[in-house]
RNA sequence: GCGGAUGUGGCGGAAUUGGUAGACGCGCUAGACUUAGGAUCUAGUUCUUUCGAGAGUGGGGGUUCGAGUCCCUUCAUCCGCACCA
């Protein structure tokens, strides 16, 4: 453990590692007495694995509850204390529910393929899936000894080839799906219409068409590439400063031939399919925010001396009269047509000058606007004025039509490229503002307005458009239908998402079951050629030019058909979200070799009931996953439209970290405390502690292997509970683990020993405690508040102790209560209690609400809002009765010298106050 | 700039529908048992205090008999998105 020097805890450790080495030949009464979580730990860890104790039967009598961690990517280093925690929250659910009566699936698995172990074989020539096999034993055995109860026979591990068999499957699925767009729905590409145009065209055409409709398709894309990894990225691994998220380092434009999914045409299903589930709000906001739907037109700009028309998309048809200027990215494929002669050069070296810019400055929104005149003017349709047309790279062609409408009055952007390029400012909105100055400033085309307004200056005797005097609302429909009935635009939507670019230039991944051939056709391989397996490679190195390893596999690469045809297989391989987008239907039947999965299994397990997994995944893994799942929804291949029903985001785990005043961040190792402030062991400098992400470099990374040596895998899974809510984030404080420790000790101390029972009635104050707990605590599991339902399990055990006696009915009811979270020790003692099997599998203890009832209440008495007395009344007492008893009391006499109050509230079962 | 959160003792954090603020734990203080305590047990622990009480949930205002909780306003921190027309 990192801990800073001389921490109480890490005295602890070295006396603790002594004791548990000692009492294996001291069998002392004392010593049978001591908490020996090691033994007890190793025992039950046995127990269940010799058990199979997790085992989950299809039995599909019983109702159903499917619990799912996302699947670690098994990295060299093992887990840190923040994989745990999420694990735990899902294995007490999972035991839980268990105990409720339901039928559980809880799984894990590996999510095993990616760059860090290509990488470590490139430099030592360690074929991956050895290393990928090391990563995931060490991380098998460090979670079996927090004693999670998976079933291990349903492990699964994507770069199986009886896994990723059935990716490449559903790769093939995807190739030969369409959407039809007005179902809104997937479909066979077989049930494809062919327009009898397209027929006639030609076979060529017809292919094309066909092409053009699948939901994977393969095309020149112009990419992000990571020269460091030599890897192409997609845009979300990009990093908003331009640096791949992976290694941090710089990322460039490249074109390559691609393997690409159409996404965005799931975006309407992918948006209403948010409103059915049961995520958190800000989740669903950013996977809304990521798909940007922006509702709107696109308006044809007649262009002065031309016969193409310029296109664009607006959300503000309603300011048409005010846009005086038009912009082009300067990719846009007309730009070239507009360019005057006179203005040619100059818009030449613009567009030069902007392809230079990386998409970091482009972007810099700080960044003064830049642009120039092509030279051609565009003709505005609801009044006919004529507009010049720009070229500037704050025009995206990536979104819209790659053109804009500047209606620089009622648009930030547009009014700072206006009042840089001294254009003309016309407002046409008054403002909706009390504020006066800025009303007159942008009546005077001084300042922006963006809100809404009553139009001025918006109509034209010539096109016969009005809409003075009218809202924004108004105005954007009456413009709407104005520019539909004059054929000169029409209602649109758009939307930010693009198409997920779906291959990478790397060894190990998935492999495309695709043959490119010579003649240029593209076929799959039959499903009975599944899985295409990697081929064995001396070299892992990637070309520097953008091509895979898999090039160098000559014998693997070159194929020939029956005819003598040459083939070439794809080099790509698919990227790390393939084998996540559907694990989670693999586990309902992870060793079927005929299909991915069985019908009636699916049928039965899905959908997820509770998905619980770190926020990093808001957006990617989890729109991809419901992009395939609702494809194959619609392929009839699944029976749901969603497959996570609740999800979960558990927060993340920081620790303390150390800087000095200038900010510098200062190792954990190099940190020495004294009377509460912390140095710098080597300058002796003064140091803050701060809290901050785990990391190698802070050497402040906490090892739960080292946790569970020197407390044990109960507390460690009890003090992850115990920090704080489960989706905050949180500091580990190592002194923490102590207290849940203490409290283990505890339990144990007094459950374990049976001289604390006794066989006649139950104490009152005890079992009335024993059901407040046991209600709580259900209560607690259900809502994942698992901080209170420790607390009121440490109240319980406080008590327990506090009375000296317990009967072994509450005990046992105890006990199966502790099991979730502590099951080591609550199955040592329900075995010393006599009980034979497993905890796991005994019924949740049942509470009666009838314990729970008071015939009085201890009220506390305000008398003007401070509390000044509490008195014990009957539940039952009259009004008038409580009253006079209250106003009697001696202090409340006090108060009120007397006299009579002014109000007298009495909230039964809450409080009295008292006014005067 | 937009969206989402969060702000409570020395610390992590509790507080159904507005109803005893600080549960539970850490730490700390005192005591007991002990060769010892870093084990265990007991008591105490929001702050101020003239020991009557007063103040108190980021700040300011409001509604209410009563506000951590509701409303308005403001500040701070964190996360995500960001020239998306």
């Amino acid at each position: 453990m990192n801990f800073v020097k001389k921490t109480p805890s890490c005295q602890l450790f070295f006396v603790k590692i002594k004791q548990n080495r000692l009492i294996s030949h001291t069998e002392s009464e004392a010593d049978r007495m001591e908490y020996k979580f090691a033994d007890i730990e190793k025992r039950w860890q046995d127990y269940w694995e010799d058990n199979h104790t997790f085992k989950t039967e299809d039995d599909f009598s019983k109702p159903k509850f499917y619990v799912l961690d996302m699947f670690p990517y098994p990295s060299g280093s093992g887990l840190h204390v923040g994989h745990p925690e999420g694990y735990t929250a899902t294995d007490i659910v999972a035991r839980y529910k268990r105990m409720n009566g339901f039928n559980v699936l809880h799984p894990m698995g590996w999510d095993a393929f990616g760059l860090p172990a290509e990488q470590y074989a490139i430099e030592t020539g360690t074929h991956p899936s050895l290393t990928t096999q090391n990563n995931c034993d060490n991380f098998r055995r460090q979670i079996k000894a927090l004693g999670l109860g998976y079933d291990w026979d349903r492990e699964i591990n994507t770069t199986d080839p009886g896994y990723f068999k059935w990716t490449q499957w559903i790769f093939i699925r995807l190739y030969n799906t369409w959407f039809d767009e007005e179902l809104q729905k997937g479909r066979p590409i077989a049930e494809l219409d062919i327009p009898a145009e397209i027929k006639a065209a030609g076979e060529a055409a017809v292919t094309e068409y066909i092409v053009e409709k699948r939901l994977a398709y393969y095309d020149d894309a112009q990419v992000w590439w990571c020269p460091h990894c030599r890897i192409v990225c997609s845009n979300e691994e990009v990093l908003n400063d331009g640096m791949h998220e992976k290694c941090g380092n710089p990322v460039e434009r490249k074109n390559l031939k691609q393997w690409m999914l159409r996404i965005p045409l799931y975006a309407e299903r992918l948006l209403a399919g948010l409103e059915k589930v049961d995520w958190p709000e800000g989740v669903k906001d950013m996977q809304r925010n990521w798909i940007g739907r922006s509702t709107g037109a696109e308006v044809d700009f007649k262009v002065e001396g031309a016969n193409e028309t310029l296109r664009v998309f607006t959300t503000r048809p309603d300011t048409l009269f005010g846009a005086t200027y038009m912009v082009v990215a300067p990719e846009h494929p007309l730009l070239d047509t507009f360019a005057t002669a006179g203005q040619k050069s100059t818009v030449d070296a613009y567009v030069a000058q902007a392809g230079l810019k990386s998409e970091l400055d482009r972007s810099d929104l700080s960044r003064e606007k830049s642009g120039v005149f092509t030279g051609t003017y565009a003709i505005n349709p609801v009044n006919n004025a004529k507009v010049p047309i720009w070229v500037a790279d704050y025009v995206l062609m990536g979104y819209g039509t790659g053109a804009i409408m500047a209606v620089p009055c009622h648009d930030t952007r547009d009014f700072e490229f206006a009042s840089a390029f001294g254009l003309s400012i016309p407002c046409i909105l008054d403002p909706d503002t009390d504020d006066k100055v800025l009303r007159e400033q942008v009546i005077q085309g001084l300042a922006c307005w963006i809100g809404d307004g009553r139009y001025i200056n918006s109509a034209s005797e010539e096109t016969g458009l009005d809409i003075n005097g009218l809202s924004k609302e108004e105005g954007i429909a009456t413009c709407i239908k104005w520019l539909h009935q004059n054929k000169l635009g029409t209602e649109a939507i758009n939307y930010k998402i693009r198409d997920w670019l779906f291959s990478r230039q790397r060894y190990w991944g998935e492999p495309f079951p695709i043959i490119h051939w010579e003649d240029g056709e593209i076929t799959l391989l039959e499903e009975s050629q599944l899985p295409l397996q990697l081929p064995e490679l001396e070299k892992y190195e990637p070309g520097s030019h953008g091509e895979s390893p898999l090039a160098n596999a000559t014998e693997w690469l070159h194929v020939r058909d029956e005819n003598g045809r040459k083939g070439k297989r794809e080099t790509n391989t698919m990227p790390q979200w393939a084998g996540s987008c559907w694990y989670y239907l693999r586990y309902i039947d992870p060793k079927n070799d005929k299909e991915p999965f069985s019908k009636a299994k699916e049928n039965y397990w899905l959908p997820v009931d509770l998905y619980v997994g770190g926020a990093e995944h808001a957006v990617l893994h989890l729109l991809y996953s419901r992009f395939w799942h609702k494809v194959l929804f619609d392929l009839g291949i699944v029976s749901t439209d969603e497959p996570y029903t609740k999800l979960f985001n558990q927060g993340m785990i920081l620790a303390f970290a150390y800087e000095t005043e200038a900010g510098a961040k200062v190792s954990s190792d190099l940190v020495v405390e004294r009377d509460g402030s912390f140095f710098h062991t080597g300058t002796g400098e003064k140091l803050t502690q701060i809290v901050a992400k785990m990391s190698k470099s802070l050497k402040n990374v906490v090892n739960p292997d080292d946790v569970v040596r020197v407390f044990g895998a109960d507390s460690l899974r009890l003090y992850e509970m115990f920090l704080g809510p489960l989706d905050a984030v949180k500091p580990w404080v190592e002194n923490g683990v102590k207290g849940v420790y203490n409290f283990l000790n505890r339990v144990h101390r007094f459950f374990a020993d049976t001289s604390h029972y006794h066989e006649g009635e139950e104490d009152q104050e005890l079992r009335k405690s024993l059901h407040a707990t046991i209600k709580k605590v259900g209560g607690d599991v259900e809502a994942l508040h698992f901080n209170t339902a420790i607390s009121q399990m440490m109240i319980f055990t406080n008590l327990a102790i506090k009375k000296g006696k317990i009967t072994r009915t509450s005990a046992e009811a105890f006990i199966r209560v502790l099991g979730p979270f502590a099951p080591h020790l609550a199955e040592e003692i329900w075995s010393i209690l006599g009980n034979s099997g497993s905890i796991a599998e005994a019924p949740w203890p049942p509470f009666d609400e009838s314990m729970l009832q008071e015939d009085s209440h201890e009220y506390p008495v305000m008398i003007n809002g401070k509390l000044r007395f509490k008195i014990l009344l009957p539940l039952n007492m009259a009004e008038e009765e409580i009253k006079e008893q209250v106003l009697s009391h001696e202090t409340a006499q006090k108060w009120t010298e007397g006299a009579d109050p002014k109000r007298f509230i009495h909230v039964p079962k809450k409080i009295i106050n008292i006014v005067v």
